[in-house]
DNA sequence: CATGGGATCATTGTCGACAATGTTGGGATA
DNA sequence: TATCCCAACATTGTCGACAATGATCCCATG
């Protein structure tokens, strides 16, 4: 019943020692402790780890399947560093997806699936109340929602592609960046609309406005972008990850 | 053994071992040769391609990633056997981010790609004359329109995502249900609706085209497979690959 | 002093062997 | 005869060592 706590440190997978490490770095990368851009060697990391460097370069190819580093033959392995170019190019692929997975919600979606989304944002609504430390919960709460709808169009696919790929990059942003959701209200409210379309059953609805919620994320991180990049006179060397620091 | 004789066209990365029989074994499963389904072990492929399991594992994690094989700890793999509710899953995700990629392209495909689409058309038309043995280039020729459609996104996410990983998915069904394009003329007629639509820079236009063409090809394929169920009386036992041969 | 070549080094790619786990088949027992 | 347990087998997981490739740095040369 109280299916509340849903978060990555339940390791779904830790029959391997390949299946642990790559979880751990994922985590590591997401969370920054391993700096977007920098350098990884298998010897370093295996020391690091106390692993061989069998496992190792597995759980090395899973992260360069998930877009989370990049890997050049016989050169080596760096954390993805974001550009603004490709956060964009990640938000319109969200944007066709999450659209496409709220439309299959509205008209799959369980009633105890819905009433945990209300849940949801209950919780969120009262942690904004709270305001100030908000920020990571914000975040969360804002990542979980978009869980919630995407687990509801059963869609394994769907799934896969947003869930296992796209959110961890994603929340590398979130943390790269050090950009919150930054407009909370708002998305309040579009996040209810959603659902309230989405308990209604309105499929073209509830596509059409997580098409607009996610856009309005879109275009809110541009303004901060180019806001960042006008507060300074100076061009200023883009301090490595895209955003100045 | 056999040395590498080779049919893919301008294999991307021949750098590595690894690389190789990833691309290998990539084209074997897509064209069948290794039968959905079907368990693959890793001392029975080491030894089919003369390579050590070094390399091998990690070929596999790139098939496993890529969702052409499916992996158990401890027990083994095997390839991938799309059933309907999959294949209908996959047209899903498709008409989300091909629409959204012919938006796109809409607003940013240059003049002379524009004229590449025009000609793979023509090309298409000229096959499609000579009618007959068109199976094959009519669903490579289709391909291939997507294909450019998408680059000309310029998005590199839309490509990662839409040409290595799920196209591959699509030649997968295409030679595992042996169902082909199916309906000619229509998709003619759609295809060069989108390309006017993308040429005149209508990006709303190009993306509602897009998105009406999947959706016929998923009904399609939805209305053949529904009726090569009851073109027999018997429930018939669904001949391992979920469409009666 | 700048530049190019070449030796040295670190890192990645590949391999074979050993350990751990899952599966399978046979035999004892009810 | 059917069922359950156990042992032998095959396969996967992990490791350390060797080979191949790319990077670095020193030195000779213009």
């Amino acid at each position: 019943m109280t299916s509340a706590e849903y978060e990555t440190p339940a390791t779904p997978e830790v029959r391997t020692l390949a299946e642990r490490v790559f979880h751990q770095l994922q985590d590591a990368i997401v969370r920054g402790e391993l700096a977007p851009g920098s350098k990884i060697t298998e010897p370093g990391l295996s020391k690091a780890y106390g692993i061989s460097r069998g496992p190792l370069r597995e759980a090395m190819r899973r992260l360069e399947a998930h877009r989370l580093i990049e890997r050049v033959p016989h050169v080596g392995a760096r954390v993805v560093k974001l550009s603004m170019k490709e956060l964009m190019e990640l938000f319109d692929v969200r944007e066709a997806l999450e659209s496409m997975a709220a439309r299959i919600a509205a008209e799959h979606m369980t009633a105890s699936e819905i009433a945990g989304l209300r849940e949801v944002l209950a919780v969120h609504e009262k942690q904004a109340d709270l305001a100030s430390g908000e920020a990571y919960y914000q975040r969360e709460g804002d990542l979980d929602f978009h869980y919630r709808i995407v687990v509801g169009s059963h869609n394994r696919m769907l799934m896969a592609l947003l869930c296992d790929d796209l959110y961890y990059l994603v929340r590398m942003y979130r943390t790269q960046f050090s950009a919150s959701g930054a407009r909370p209200q708002k998305a309040f409210v579009e996040h209810h609309r959603i659902v309230d379309a989405i308990e209604a059953g309105d499929a073209e609805l509830a596509e059409l406005l997580m098409r607009r919620h996610v856009s309005a994320s879109r275009e809110n991180v541009m303004a901060r972008y180019a806001a960042s990049l006008e507060g300074r006179d100076e061009p200023q060397v883009v301090a490595g990850n895209g955003l100045v620091t």
